[in-house]
DNA sequence: ACATTAATTATGT
DNA sequence: ACATAATTAATGT
C-alpha cells in the first residue's frame, strides 16, 4: 500500500556517524570505513514501512536519524504499538533472537534514515567487531524488559496510568527539552496513543483534554507537550 | 471503569 | 474543497 521510495546510496557517509553509537564505539578508523563500505543508506518519510512482521529477514537496520514504531496487528487488524526505537539503534535484528524472519513490523514515525546490512554480515559483524554483540544484546534486554513492563501494566493497571505512563516513557526516551516543558519530538496522534496503551482513541483524547485543562500538557495536533512531569508520575501510581 | 457510536468542529494541504 | 485529527455527548457493557 505503502511505496517504497527508490533506494540509492548516499554519497559519502562519514565515519563520525558511526563513531559514538554504542554498537560501533569500539571499531576503528578501518574498521568502520569497512562496515560504511557494506551499509546501504535510505531516506524514508514518516508513516512508511522499513520492513513487515513475518518477512523474510533479509537485512538488519541501524536508525541514523528520526524515529521507528514497532508495531504488532491483531487478528481482527487493530495495531499494537510495541515500543519506539529513537535514532542511534539498531532494528530488525531477527538474527540476534535467533529467528529469520522479522518479530514485528517497523513503521517511520518521523522522517528517518536508516543504514542496513545483509542479514548474511550478521554472523561476521558479530564475530569481528569488538563489542558490537555485547552492546547490541544490551539494547535487545532493554526492549524485552520495557515489553514486559508495559504487559504488567495492561494486566494490572487502569487505563489512565498506563496512558501517563506511556507519555512519561515517550518523553524520557524520545523527548526534547523546549521552554516550558518536553516535548514528543515526532508527531504522535491520539490513535497512536492509543495504540500505545490499549485503549481508544476517544478515551486517550479525554484523557488529554481534561490534563491540558489542569495544565499538565499542552498539545497542538500531532505534537504533545509535558508541562509538568511530576504530576504524571503521581496519576501513573494511581489513586 | 471503560468502549462504542455518532455527530461536530478544527486543522493542514 | 477535501482529508485527517481532535473533541464531545450519549449510550452500552
Amino acid at each position: 500500500m505503502n511505496e517504497q521510495p527508490v533506494r540509492k546510496t548516499l554519497p559519502q557517509l562519514d565515519e563520525s556517524l558511526l563513531k559514538h553509537l554504542p554498537p560501533f564505539s569500539k571499531l576503528d578508523r578501518r574498521q568502520i570505513r569497512a562496515v560504511l563500505d557494506q551499509a546501504t543508506s535510505r531516506r524514508y518519510e514518516a508513516g512508511r514501512t522499513i520492513f513487515d512482521e513475518g518477512a523474510e529477514a533479509g537485512r538488519f537496520f541501524m536508525l541514523l536519524d528520526g524515529y521507528v514504531r514497532v508495531v504488532r496487528v491483531t487478528p481482527t487488524g487493530e495495531q499494537v504499538t510495541a515500543l519506539h526505537i529513537p535514532a542511534g539503534q539498531l532494528l530488525g535484528i531477527a538474527r540476534a533472537l535467533g529467528r529469520d524472519t522479522y518479530p514485528a513490523t517497523a513503521i517511520t514515525a518521523a522522517e528517518s534514515i536508516v543504514l542496513s546490512w545483509p542479514m548474511l554480515l550478521w554472523d561476521s559483524f558479530v564475530a569481528d567487531y569488538d563489542g558490537f554483540a555485547s552492546e547490541t544484546y544490551k539494547t535487545v534486554g532493554n526492549r524485552v524488559g520495557e515489553m514486559n513492563d508495559r504487559i504488567i501494566e495492561m494486566a494490572t493497571q487502569q487505563v489512565e496510568q498506563r496512558v501517563a505512563n506511556a507519555l512519561l516513557r515517550l518523553i524520557n526516551q524520545t523527548g526534547r527539552k523546549v521552554a516550558d516543558g518536553i516535548e514528543i519530538d515526532f508527531p504522535i496522534t491520539r490513535q497512536d496513543l492509543s495504540e500505545l496503551t490499549g485503549t481508544t482513541l476517544h478515551t486517550a483524547s479525554r484523557l488529554l483534554s481534561a490534563w491540558e485543562k489542569q495544565g499538565l500538557v499542552e498539545s497542538h495536533r500531532k505534537r504533545i507537550k509535558v508541562l509538568n512531569p511530576h504530576a504524571l508520575v503521581v496519576l501513573s501510581q494511581g489513586h
